[in-house]
Parts: C-alpha cells; sequence; structure tokens
DNA sequence: CAAATAAATGAATAAAAATTCATTTATGCA
DNA sequence: TGCATAAATGAATTTTTATTCATTTATTTG
C-alpha cells in the first residue's frame, strides 16, 4: 500500500531510483564535468531506461537543479556537525576545519558538482547567494577567536576564512588525485599552519 | 604577399581571428562553462560566421585543445615573470606569490578555463602531467627557503606550496566575483598572512 | 488469481548542436 | 583592371542528444 495508491492497483514508484540516478550523474561529472553529462550515460550508468528519469524528472535541466537543491542542504549541516557553542575557540575551529576536509575528500563528486554547477548555463541568481550563506558559521567562530584574543585582529575574518579554505581545498583535492596523500600526521600539520597563521 | 600564395591569387588568411574566436571562448565559458558552448555562440560572439570558424580549426574539439595547448604556455611563463636566481627568498617568495594572483585576477577567465579542461570530455592524459610540471619552480624557491633557514623544516614543501596556492586562489576568485574586494593594503596582509606561516 | 493501474522500457521522434558546402566576397598578382 | 583563388558566409545537412510514447512488466487490491 503506497500514500499515492487512492485507486486501487497503481504500482508504486521506487524513490530509490532518485539516489541511483543522482549517484550516476555525480560520477559522470567528477570524471568529465557537466560538459560530458548525456542522459543517455546517465540512464547506462544508473542502470535504468532513459524514459525512467522521466518519471522522476521533468527533464535534464530539472534533474541537475534537484540535485543541487539537495546537496547544498546536506552541506551546510555536515560543516556544523558536532559543533556547540559551549566548545573551546581552538576545538571549535579544528571541528569546521575538519569537517570541511573530511567532506571535500569523502563526498568530493558532490563538490566538484557544485563547483561545476555554479559556472554551468543551469545556475539561477537565487542560487548563486547560497554559497554565500554557509560561509557565516564559520565567520562566527573566527570572529570568536579575535574576540577572546586568540586570533589576529587587523585582518578580515573574510580573509582569514579564504586562507583556511583554500588551503583545505587544495590538500582535498591532491589527496583525492593521489597527487599528495594525507594521512593523519599530515592533518595535524596542516591544521597547525593554518592554526599558526590565525595566531595573534 | 602572405607565406601561403606560392600560387597567385590565394586571399590570405586572418590569422588575427584565431584570437578573436579564443577570446569569444573564454568569455562564454566564463560566464556558463564548457558545459554551456557552442559553436554558434562561439561565432556570434566573435563576430564571423560558423563556418569560419572551421577554416581555423578541424571542429570543436580541436579549437579546445588548441585553446589549452596556447594558455598552458603563456601561464608558466607568467608565474616566473621577473625572477631572477640573485634575488633574496623573500622577494623571491613575494614575486612569485604576486605573480600567482595577479595572473588569477588579471587572466580570470583562462584560469577558469583550464580548470574546466581539466574535468572536461576534452583533457588527455598528457595534459593532465603538465598542471603538475608548472608547480616545481615555486617547489623550488620554497626550498630554497627551508635550507637557508628561513622556513619551517618539518612541512613538506608540497603542503606549504598547496597553503599558498590555495588562500591565493580563493583571494583572487572572491575578489573577480565582486564578493570581496583586494587592494594593495589587503594584499600586503594576505602575503604577510602566507608569510607567517612559512616561517620557522 | 485476475483486473486495474502506473512503472519501466527502449525504439521512435523532436530538438539542438556540429559540421558541411554552394555561393558570395575580398585579396593578391599580372 | 580583371582574373584566379581561397576566405568568408550562413543556410542546409548531418550528427548528437533530449524527450516522448506505444508497449511490456510489475505491483496492488478485491
Amino acid at each position: 500500500m503506497n500514500f499515492y495508491s487512492f485507486i486501487c492497483g497503481m504500482r508504486s514508484r521506487d524513490y530509490g531510483k532518485i539516489d541511483l540516478i543522482y549517484t550516476a550523474t555525480l560520477k559522470l561529472i567528477e570524471k568529465d564535468g557537466i560538459a560530458g553529462l548525456t542522459m543517455a550515460k546517465i540512464a547506462k550508468e544508473s542502470m535504468l531506461a532513459t524514459g525512467t528519469i522521466y518519471i522522476y524528472f521533468k527533464n535534464k535541466e530539472d534533474l541537475i537543479n534537484e540535485l543541487y537543491r539537495k546537496l547544498e542542504k546536506e552541506s551546510v549541516s555536515r560543516f556544523l556537525k558536532g559543533y556547540s557553542q559551549d566548545m573551546g575557540f581552538r576545538d571549535s575551529l579544528k571541528l569546521v576545519w575538519m569537517n570541511y576536509l573530511n567532506h571535500r575528500i569523502d563526498y568530493h563528486s558532490e563538490s566538484i558538482f557544485l563547483e561545476q554547477y555554479y559556472r554551468s548555463p543551469y545556475i539561477t541568481d537565487s542560487h548563486k547567494s547560497i554559497a554565500e550563506s554557509m560561509k557565516t558559521p564559520v565567520y562566527a567562530i573566527i570572529q570568536k577567536g579575535i574576540d577572546e584574543g586568540f586570533v589576529v585582529d587587523d585582518v578580515d575574518v573574510e580573509m582569514l576564512f579564504l586562507a583556511m579554505l583554500g588551503f583545505i581545498r587544495e590538500l582535498a583535492d591532491e589527496h583525492v588525485d593521489g597527487v599528495y596523500v594525507v594521512d593523519n600526521d599530515k592533518i595535524e600539520q596542516a591544521f597547525n599552519l593554518s592554526w599558526k597563521m590565525l595566531q595573534k
């Protein structure tokens, strides 16, 4: 019995297929970018017929936009996972620093998708502002560090944020590409570099 | 009289059109990515007929690959512009640091293209290694800093490089997007942050 | 178990994009 | 100046890709 089967005998939709489609799409984009994406490839990769994709999505544009909305929601919550107000400054910073790094490594295809989406024919202006809003919680943590006297106060919060974010991103990408392998020791070193940079 | 006009009366090619085509292509990709690129759009943007593009390039793939080859060559030389062996460590580092930043700002569409190309259906394995080779001259400068005792010696050169590069990239991109405006003061602050991070 | 219904399929069709080519235009040379 | 030639053009064609739809399959319910 399905929510929608108010008329007898409706075969129910298998919403698990949406995840298959998303996973296939992300895998394909990770390799060849949005430029290489076709509905036929998505169908093949997710082991469905092309027509099936159109049961769950209006068209290709809709599929890509829905995927963006889903990932955007998921990402924000992951960045702040485990954070609470009463943590000390260094612990707070390390937490979100690690969350960013782990996110970019564990959800690499998602990260690539979000970046490519941002510069694609699919993005709308309303979506552009969301990338910005993801920064505010981290700004708040850095600001706390300034207020408590841990962090240099002659540099913008924004700049300190960019310095950390850029480093993490490079580190994660090189790790995923296998160019520079990041283990626990390296992570410790890397965080200490970021920490040293912020310190008063 | 043209190089190719060994037979009387050949109208000569206008090789300036190649630059028009490249500029149009970069502008279009900066906005909508390689995913949004069509030959019709390139033609319109460069004020040529679609057929004209096929006089100078075999096809779309060829155009994109040729553009990649050109930019790759130009970029490497720009990063080291003004560098000489006898400069002190801090000056060397600041020079390449500034070159990277200025390059990413002044040649933003080129930078975007190179990044998107890297994850597109057009890249070949042989091209992947080139991105790597661009790093070596900067590695050498940082290594010099380690040898002369300016730079921490318990962290890989690669990691220090990634920390600087990532920061510069974020800074430049936010500046170009108009989200965080970078003036001379900010550049000074930013370099000092990178410097502090490297210091022993 | 059979009827009813939508899901799933993939070949057929439509739409979009790449590429060609018949025609026109501009240029170099005698 | 006029001829020869390739450049330039953009409509026509081909190719690729997105989307539809007639048909088959699976599921729900009485």
